[in-house]
DNA sequence: GAGTATGACATAGCAGCGCTATGTTATGGC
DNA sequence: GCCATAACATAGCGCTGCTATGTCATACTC
């Protein structure tokens, strides 16, 4: 029931029907009060919705194959994290909701962590400089990307726009982290291309 | 009475108050009447209070001084914009309301535009790249930036991580812009040190 | 200057929202 | 067999944004 309700929660967002608790629960023989034994009102419906987005985001990420290149793994895991999220804007909107506890999604230290990781192997296999700290770059990687895809979920930017400025700025933060510049755009194109 | 009503919901905002239609027009002598006659409704409201938000910023960023290193300049800006959205977290947060549509709000070209000119300035006077493109080296510097603040805003990151965050990714994009590393560096660390 | 159109105001009440109080039913432990 | 517990349905509360309606002041027309 729990994940019944999750899941037409999450179809609802991405036809872009308001999820209201009684529109929610109308099709599926349940009452209103489903939401309320299962999730404690709809704030926990919502912070429900969100693990399950952060979900499904560490399921893209645990699919991106990894190769002999750490830079170019790197950028495809930015790469399926774009995807993901111009996949289902909607959930991805929901998922940063302004007025959402992020704390709530534990999922997200999941995905956040596969970052660091691949940012951390990068480094120890000689393409990073070994005084990078990998969590201070993942974190810079990750809010560049998220803010780039937040602007596009939100129609600022066109999305044929994302690829290319995702790149300079890929190649930026890596080069500036050590990476050889030539090489690390030969591998951020690729992955973009691969994608 | 419009800008009264508009400059009410900012400090409800600010004062974490819920905005709602009733307590906004209380105390005012005002009916509900007044949000549909000025506004159209309260998505209307929203709006202003949106257009509101990015001409307070606007005005944050006009009050920056120019000098004569137009990276120290260009980074000032990226202060003052983190300032402006530190200062006023909730404002910011109605700003890029994922439910907003940025595009009513002309006040943000406004603030793009003097990003863009402040990049350009950079160029033509040979601290970048002459093959630098300013628009897009502006979208991608707002991006990174816009992701870091949005991300502090949130909770996610701590304020006190802002800084260094955002320093390394200056750094980054401007040498890749072709800045030299150390004189790019220096005048990122004046410009965060004088804010 | 009288008549009237127009815009801003107040009041009352609508449907919808999240939520809760209450009653009912099915399941599992002793 | 008894009962505690959890999950369900129903009804209704207070609040939300919004609208229909009436009033009033201003300003424009002739």
């Amino acid at each position: 029931m729990r994940t019944l309700l999750v899941e037409r929660a999450a179809r609802m967002l991405a036809d872009r029907e308001p999820v209201t608790l009684r529109a929610l629960v109308e099709g599926t023989g349940a009452s209103t009060m489903a939401v309320y034994t299962h999730f404690g009102g709809m704030p926990g419906l919502w912070s429900a919705v969100r693990q399950e987005g952060f979900t499904r985001l560490a399921g893209r990420l645990a699919a991106v194959p990894r190769t002999a290149d750490p830079v170019h793994d790197l950028v495809a895991l930015g790469v399926a994290y774009a995807r993901n999220a111009l996949d289902a804007p909607e959930l991805y909107r929901a998922m940063f909701d302004a007025r959402a506890d992020l704390a709530d999604a534990l999922a997200a230290d999941a995905t956040f962590d596969r970052l660091v990781d691949a940012v951390a192997r990068a480094r120890d296999e000689g393409r990073l400089s070994p005084a990078t700290d990998p969590r201070a770059l993942a974190t810079q990687y990750w809010a560049a990307g998220h803010g780039l895809v937040s602007l596009v979920v939100q129609g600022v930017l066109p999305a044929g726009g994302l690829a290319p400025l995702a790149t300079r700025t890929a190649v930026a933060l890596l080069t500036a982290a050590g990476d050889e510049p030539d090489r690390c755009r030969a591998s951020v194109e690729r992955a973009w291309a691969a994608g």
